[in-house]
DNA sequence: GTCTATACGCGGATAGAC
DNA sequence: GTCTATCCGCGTATAGAC
């Protein structure tokens, strides 16, 4: 990889975390600078200005998240296992770095006024992802016909929310926070999305 | 209701449209001012500045959303149908405005930063009240041992975000958006969560 | 209590030297 | 390619008239 390249990483993995950290407006570009170790004209130099830093961060992160999934996809065979795949998958990224689930729920809350136009792209294929595991499942006979878009936000919502209180119900019940690592997310998680909440037979 | 009530009352729904809309250091108190059809001298001499303003917002959404859901409770008898209650009432509260689920996911996103101290009392009450619902449940022995953390972001995870996808899943799917209206989000949700995707037997 | 006018600092962006 | 110095507009906040 070019010297040239890897600088890019770095401005980009700085701006990605101010951009986390404080949202679009509240991000500061002095501070990406700083956190890159660069100096201001340097950053608008290699990059361009704030909308374009936050363009390539979010594209960045989404095809980062998309390759994640179709990798796990691709490494299964029945719909179940897929499914399993894709939670792990999503919580392992989100459990590493949470610089992602902030970007998106920031967006989301700013009903994606401020998403990039490729950005789009990216949520159809992962709808799509899910819409297409969902009918599989159903002709396997192993899902119940249950609404994909309700599970594929079950799933997300869930992992991101879950990830992102982390430290804050760390505090707040020190001795019993729930799920903090991302294999105690995604188990804890798959119990319930699995099986659901009710014992056999109860209603 | 005193007219000066009344007033402030209008000056937070401005603001809490336009915290929600774009974030603390996006939203600009002269737009407050102007949705609360007041100028901005006034706004400083009702209520004060805008973190002031954003704190008021936040304490008074989440009085409401705490309000709601110890109706739900008290309104129940069993684990089941107050989970169902739980789940409605959220679901309906985000339906209708959206500002809380905005204000809560950036609040997430940002660590909660920028919450309020007397904003994690009515988190710690949230979470407290979901350990008791699956406790209950457990004993009656009509909830299989879930994890009650997960069960909560699971829940309000997938009402906040469906709430919020609703125009863009109707714009990136227009025959077929998923669950859109309170009623339908949370019959989708209450599906998965109380009987999981897997049909009975199927691993 | 209400409003206009203004102070002032902060932050995005760039000019221009090297 | 790199950096310092600077511009300039925007946005919070308030002074002060009425």
């Amino acid at each position: 990889m070019s010297p040239k390249k890897m600088d890019e990483k770095a401005i980009l993995d700085a701006a990605a975390e101010e951009f986390a950290e404080l949202g679009f407006s509240g991000a500061r570009v002095d501070a990406i600078a700083k956190r890159a170790g660069i100096n201001k004209a340097m950053l608008y130099y290699r990059i361009g200005d704030k909308e374009e830093l936050y363009r390539r961060v979010v594209l960045r992160g989404q095809a980062g998240i998309q390759s994640a999934m179709m990798n796990a996809v691709a490494a299964s065979t029945t719909a179940t296992e897929t499914m399993v795949s894709i939670l792990t998958g999503i919580a392992e990224n989100a459990a590493e770095n949470r610089l992602m689930p902030s970007i998106i729920l920031r967006e989301l809350a700013g009903n994606a006024k401020t998403l990039p136009e490729e950005g789009r792209d990216g949520i159809r294929k992962f709808m799509d992802a899910v819409r297409l595991l969902v009918t599989t499942g159903v002709e396997e006979g192993t899902f119940r016909n249950i609404d994909p878009t309700a599970l594929q936000f079950i799933v997300t919502g869930a992992v991101f929310m879950l990830s992102l209180t982390k430290e804050m119900r760390q505090e707040l019940y020190p001795d019993n926070p729930g799920p903090v690592t991302a294999e105690q997310i995604s188990e804890a998680l798959n119990d319930i999305i699995s099986h659901g909440i009710l014992r056999e037979g109860a209603e």
